[in-house]
DNA sequence: TTGTAGGCGTTATCAA
DNA sequence: TTGATAACGCCTACAA
């Protein structure tokens, strides 16, 4: 049996709303009982129950990540970030796989409107109407990490995936290459498929390089969906000399095809991915990619959450973190 | 707000204890009142609020993984399988990434003892007495998975490591290799280091062919000691045909380092791994290597722990799953 | 078979 | 500044 809050109060000669003061409003009790308590509590290793205080509707000291699947390296670590963020604030963190299913998606919310959480962390998927109008019911601070929040007035972070897709044509560019193939993601995507594709686009252009859709393919982001996505631009166009993918896990996939298909990478055909997952450095040769400061997404994000929730009407300024270009092996410089 | 107890009572016009009833005890209540019970509570959306529960029966309706960081790919995968399970039970699981550190799992643990759960799963690293001692105190079934607990007792989920290590070792020999080097886990493992080499290495000596010292190099499982541990192992011993590493992470640092090298896996080196992670289908050449059904042991150990959380007496019984090798294209066959 | 009442540990209100 | 007390929603003796 833990310590209660009335073990604290007898042990110190005092009464619980004393206790329960000291804790909660410690300036407003005198000193010398102060620390009295304060002592006890030490003593007792006394912690409230959660329980309780859950059920006067207090703080839950939980937190919830919505997130597509965890076994995904690039959410792994994102969420890695809003953990280490949580424990620090002495705060559990939910995890909630969707799978992108928005069955599953609905079930977890409707079940957090019982649970309660203290606020959610929603990670990487487009926001929908629907989903809006589900994160206004639940009435506690919603955060987006890895995605945007412009159109509902979401507080976000996440990269500048329009200029980092810019950065990456400027580099391929830069090497000398003239005849650019690129692996999007979905053509629907507002977050990681529009922006990107239309940052690289643009980037060409800005070069003079027409750019034509028969130099696009487009893929789900995953490994299988770039080695195909690569298969239908080699068939479409041999000639190229550099690739473009839209995530690493795609680059890779893009790779593998290419070698398995005999190709040397990068002597016959370049390719820079976007991400950094772990993984790209693994892989030979290592893959060169634009990193997106992943972990520390997860971070700010949850920093800002907490901010939130200690603070409701503070008005969280979304925040745009920067990107680099992790210069590996696929990059052939053909000046 | 959301509806309580008495809200369904007053709608179905019975008390909230037969309303306690319905939901907790259904035979005990005349079919008549449990219909009209239950048609309220279908209309209103009542769920019991686990806050009262909570603080009534003092079950937490949570349970902790201790993993060392759901960063690593593997790790993820068994963390899926115990969140998968803990959903379905409508559980939440709370992530514990300890990173191997001591401090971090007291810490952890001491948390436990304040905010109680229901019952712990640790997942991979060896029970030290410290550990068990630690478990005794939580006063909850815990549960071990990819790991072994006979030592304390404990029930585990887990392979048999060292008959799948000395499959790997047949597997090598019937495709022709002979001289063959080992990456193994460190020395002092008893879970993944120790069987693993014994597994390989009395395989090897069943066929007659003799495994001295200096075909083994140590690894900490990961991609850049596996790397390390490849050059010391060639540069040693540079007549090898193949190599098994203990760990996927480990065959990829290795790979690395061969192909860097300019050497042809598999044709002038073959390599088999361990675990078969998500990436090493990923890799050109895909690896070959010896499958942990990974996900299924998460799932495995949160149902036996859920088990043992709703029936305490039981004794649970741990349970050595399948092991399977993954023939891709890293093992050339010599014959 | 059903209902009443007490208690789980906290916090907030109100009096002192 | 402090303390007594009433919720919060649920479950389960115990009484009817």
């Amino acid at each position: 049996m833990n310590p209660t809050i009335h073990d604290v109060a007898r042990q110190a000669n005092v009464s619980i709303s004393t206790v329960s003061r000291v804790v909660n409003q410690p300036l407003a009790v005198r000193k010398e009982k102060r620390d009295r308590v304060l002592q006890a509590i030490e003593q007792l290793g006394y912690e409230p129950n959660p329980f309780a205080s859950g059920l006067r509707d207090r703080a839950t000291k939980t937190i919830a990540a919505m997130i597509p699947d965890i076994t995904n390296p690039f959410y792994a670590e994102l969420f890695r970030g809003i953990e280490d963020i949580a424990r620090e604030q002495k705060n559990n963190v939910i995890i909630c796989n969707t799978d992108q299913d928005e069955a599953r998606f609905l079930e977890y919310m409707s079940y957090f409107k019982k649970k309660k959480i203290d606020g959610l962390i929603f990670v990487s998927a487009a926001v929908t109407d629907a989903h809006h109008a589900t994160f206004a019911e639940l009435q506690v601070p919603v955060v987006l990490a890895a995605t945007d929040g412009e159109r509902f007035g979401l507080p976000y972070v996440k990269v500048n995936d329009y200029a980092a897709a810019s950065d990456a044509a400027s580099f391929l560019i830069k090497n000398g290459h003239r005849s650019i193939g690129v692996i999007s993601g979905p053509a629907d995507d507002p977050i990681a498929g529009i922006p990107r594709l239309a940052g690289f686009r643009d980037a060409l252009a800005a070069y003079g390089l027409p750019h034509g859709a028969n130099a696009v393919a487009y893929g789900t982001y995953d490994f299988d969906s770039g080695y195909e996505a690569m298969r239908k631009l080699y068939g479409t166009m041999p000639e190229l000399t550099a690739v473009f993918a839209a995530s690493d896990a795609m680059a890779l996939g893009a790779m593998a095809f290419l070698q398995r298909r005999g190709m040397e990478v990068p002597r016959q055909i370049s390719i820079i991915g976007f991400d950094n997952i772990s993984l790209s450095r693994m892989v030979t040769p290592a893959l060169t990619t634009v990193a997106q400061p992943v972990y520390e997404i997860g971070k700010q994000a949850a920093a800002m959450l907490f901010r939130r929730i200690g603070n409701p009407q503070d008005e969280a300024q979304s925040l745009v973190l920067g990107h680099e270009i992790v210069v590996r092996d696929t990059v052939w410089n053909r000046n």
